[in-house]
RNA sequence: GCCGGGGUGGCGGAAUUGGUAGACGCAGCGGACUCAAAAUCCGCCGGGCCCUGCGCCCUUGGGGGUUCGAGUCCCCCCCUCGGUACCA
């Protein structure tokens, strides 16, 4: 092997095997005794792409900070495995002509290697596959749980139906109307799903947001997804149906005698009902056209109102008025009750809506200080203020009149005090091949029964030739599967043929971990007691409000049942930082995708996994520059040939003899020791890298690239072992073979963290920085444990000092122990 | 529009509670080694000014402010990258 470079091929391959042999990365769950973390980064998702330039910046890095636990004494659980069923691999499957199941197991296998290749302390005992039976079965009993406990549901309903996709969609699937895999609209469709009611949990996960360490951008995601609304639903009678009433929501009744009109959503079930013969034709054609348009051009806010006259009339429950119904698209018939009350001096949209249509605008709040007219308003008043034309509540500031009103309401009994949220329910039913079959039997006598848990999984067929989308799912056209017998009654019945929505699959994986070598049941709860929650986990803040919520929410609810001892499953939670090329993210349409391989081949693994923590700051990510790579290859280098300089065949000592080495070396590795631990425990890496850099060129300057044999080779070994021990967590392979050749034995991740000496760390003199009137101006050598009052004489004792103060006198002077004095003078 | 992150040399990026701006690295320049080149090692490296030296001035997107002192705190504005979008 040459000692000029380090020998990368060789050395990483063979380090890959014994780790591999020896189960170096073997963790026991069992095992009760210390500290337990559990750092847990989202699995990975296989498509036909591999492992890209990301995957390196996400994984290294949780890596080296889970190494840096490792070292420093405490049981850490890394697990990986797969979040393999989806569309990325049904639509590869499609494309190549192949079985999902073949291509998913090959880009498996494949991408598993790859991730051997980071060098990560990956337990693949504890792997989890979720497109294998052994895991899905679980998802299935997962499923049937929520259904015995009223979670899980089938409604009937207007859904998001992709045209593209050829399949339903939740909502957090659906950005700006578009689906997010491939940006085509999305037309709303009714249709019979499965639901699970996460709404049920709003207030619970809203309220658990104040538990976790979360990333604060994400916890305000969180929030504004649920969308907590406190406000007064209020029922309107309808003139001349007497059995008919309209429910609205508002979050503000103090403008109640405010109301114009009322608005009902072209979905609403009332419509047909309240609209006039009359009226008939006009309407039918209006909900027709706003049921067809896709959410884009529905939520398009540059876009006029639009909505048409119902004929009929509301009353309103607190003046008796008689105002207009109308149908305008600009309601959702998918929150609140599909119905608003109309205040157009009160509300953006209602003012907009009025004037186009020449609907009365009735001023019923008005500013506290100044003063306002309706005729000069030119958008709506939306502030609070103080009730106006409102009968007995004229006079009340809003948020008093907002309690008030509703009071008047409740003893009318037409409306109450109500909570709303954003939230919807989760619909998880899907019209595709590749996915978790829902465990669920449809019997013409019994209803929907489930599957007896003893005949789980249902196993997802392969005998299937056509898995394309259609519209309906490709799991029903296979009669034999579908058609079974219901095990309440024994009569014939079938099989529901949907699939389960993937974000099923990864809502429990992190509990799955954990038992991933039981067959006999879910989980297991004397693992999860030690381990749960996650204490880091790691994944991007796109899944902000479809993955953390969901998984939030599945284990809550698990907790509830008693199967989970946590109700929030990850204590902490970063976000890694994307890396660009250029500035720009990187994509195949823009053709700026950077592959690993080339520079894995050219470096290695450990200098290209160390150059990516070197670019910048985890969380922030960083621009991916195909030079800058020579600076850590340089560095590791420079590390090698030390290394092999002062080999050795005894474990190197902990135990360094100040003397051996120059003041100044001594004291940087202190340092080194101190900031590199610290910047671990932050995952700051790329400052740890700059740390370490600093140390290797003290380490030149006194060394210098010949042994001169004046050094003391056996301290300058033993300093080299604790080197390679701080940088191992970065470079695991290059690590492992530099500490046997000092003379340590393997493993060098199963060292412990070495020490550092505080009475080292600082230099025996400082230079202390003269300022006067905030200018720098001098810089004087003066000793470390100087008091205030000698570092103030020594400053004014500055020539320079002197020459600026001349004719002046010292008005103050403010001294920062150890490192600065500023004189005040004038 | 609203909500976040970010704007620092030619480039990637550092800067504890406000206390030497530009750590570390890339690129560049100069030197050593070499027949030569590569590799390696050492030195310089924000801009400007009279280069007369250890000198002075300017500089963290722009403009104000607070402070002995501001990249850091406050106010206003610009750019950029994400998220979100009629939620009554």
């Amino acid at each position: 092997m040459s000692e000029d470079r380090y020998p990368f091929n060789d050395v990483e391959a063979v380090w890959r095997k014994k780790w591999d042999d020896e189960k170096a990365f073997s963790v026991d769950l069992d095992d009760d005794s210390g500290e337990h973390k559990y750092v847990l980064v989202m699995f990975s998702y296989p498509s036909a792409s591999k492992l890209h330039i990301g995957h390196w910046w996400n994984y290294g890095g949780v890596d080296t900070h889970a190494r840096y636990l490792r070292m420093n004494g405490v049981k850490v659980f890394e697990p990986m495995g797969f979040d393999s069923f989806g569309l990325p691999a049904e639509t590869y499957a499609i494309k190549v002509g192949t079985h999902p199941k073949t291509v998913t197991e090959e880009s498996i296998s494949f991408i598993r290697e790859q991730l051997k290749r980071i060098g990560a302390m990956y337990d693949w005992d504890w792997e989890v596959v979720t497109s294998r039976p052994n895991y899905y079965r679980w998802t299935q009993w997962l499923f049937q749980q929520l259904f015995k406990h009223g979670i899980a549901v089938q409604k009937d309903g207007l859904v998001n139906w992709s045209p593209t996709l050829q399949t339903v969609l939740a909502n957090e699937q659906v950005i700006n109307g578009m689906d997010e895999r491939t940006g085509n609209p999305v037309v709303q469709k009714k249709m019979t799903q499965w639901y699970f009611r996460i709404t049920k949990y709003a207030e619970k996960l809203l309220n658990g947001l104040e538990d976790i360490d979360w990333p604060e951008s994400t916890v305000k995601r969180q929030k504004d997804w649920i969308g907590r609304s406190e406000g007064t639903s209020i029922t309107f009678g309808v003139d001349g149906h007497d059995d008919t009433s309209i429910e609205v929501f508002t979050t503000r009744p103090d403008t109640l005698f405010g109301v114009s009109y009322v608005t009902l959503a072209p979905e609403s079930d009332l419509v047909k009902q309240l609209t006039t013969d009359d009226r008939k034709a006009e309407v039918e054609e209006y909900v027709q056209t706003a049921l067809r348009a896709t959410e884009v051009d529905r939520t398009s806010t540059t876009r006029e109102k639009t909505g048409v006259f119902t004929g009929s009339y509301a009353i309103n429950p607190i003046n008796e008025e008689r105002v207009p119904i109308w149908v305008a698209d600009y309601v959702l018939g998918s929150y609140g009750t599909g119905s608003v009350m109309a205040v157009p001096a009160h509300d953006q949209r209602d003012f907009e809506f009025a004037l186009k249509f020449k609907l009365p605008i009735k001023l019923v709040i008005r500013p506290v200080k100044e003063s306002l007219d309706v005729e000069d308003m030119t958008e709506a008043y939306t502030e609070p203020g103080i009730m106006h034309n409102s009968g007995q509540f004229s006079g009340l500031q809003s948020d008093v009149g907002k309690k008030a009103v509703t009071e008047k309401l409740e003893t009318l009994d037409a409306g109450k005090h109500t909570v709303t949220y954003r939230l919807r329910d989760w619909s998880v039913s899907r019209q595709r091949y590749w996915g978790c079959p829902i465990p669920m039997i449809h019997c013409e006598k019994c209803g929907v029964v489930p599957v007896p848990e003893d005949q789980l999984p249902v196993v997802l067929p392969d005998e299937i030739h056509d898995f394309r989308p259609k519209g309906t799912s490709p799991l029903g056209a296979l009669e034999d599967w579908v058609n079974t017998t219901c095990p309440t009654c024994g009569g014939a019945a079938k099989r529901d043929t949907d699939t389960m929505d993937t974000f099923v699959d990864s809502s429990f994986y992190h509990l799955r971990y954990l038992a991933a070598d039981r067959d006999d049941a879910p989980f297991d709860k004397e693992r999860m007691n030690r381990w749960m929650p996650i204490s880091l986990y790691v994944g991007g803040p796109e899944h902000g409000t479809g993955h953390l919520i969901y998984i939030r929410f599945i284990t809550r609810f698990l907790h509830e049942i008693g199967w989970s001892p946590v109700a929030e499953p990850a204590a902490k939670m970063v976000h890694q930082g994307i890396i660009t090329k250029d500035g720009m993210r990187m994509s195949k349409s823009k053709g700026n995708v950077v592959n690993p391989e080339p520079f894995i081949e050219k470096y290695g693994s450990d200098v290209f996994r160390m150059y990516l923590m070197f670019t910048g700051d985890f969380r922030l990510g960083g621009d991916w520059s195909d030079d800058g790579i020579t600076g850590i290859d340089r560095f590791a280098n420079r590390v090698w040939r030390l290394v092999n300089r002062f080999p050795g065949d005894t474990e190197p000592s902990d135990k360094l003899n100040k003397g051996d080495y120059p003041e100044v070396v001594f004291r940087t590795l202190h340092n080194t020791i101190k900031s590199v631990g610290e910047d671990l425990e932050n995952l700051s890496f790329n400052t740890a890298i700059s740390r370490m850099m600093e140390l290797v060129n003290e380490l030149y300057k006194w060394l210098g690239e010949e042994n001169d044999g004046k050094v003391n080779a056996d301290a300058v070994r033993n300093l080299l072992g604790i080197l390679i021990r701080i940088m191992s967590p970065f470079a695991p392979h290059f690590c492992e073979e530099a500490w046997t050749r000092l003379g340590g034995t393997p493993f060098v991740f199963q060292q412990e963290w070495p020490s550092y000496d505080e009475s080292a760390l600082v230099a025996n003199t400082i230079t202390l920085v003269v300022q006067v009137n905030g200018k720098l101006r001098d810089r004087i050598d003066a000793p470390a444990d100087a008091s205030n009052d000698d570092l103030e004489r020594l400053a004014l004792a500055s020539e320079k000092v002197q020459g600026l103060m001349e004719g002046k006198s010292l008005r103050k002077a403010i001294v920062v122990p150890g490192k600065l004095v500023n004189l005040v003078v004038g």
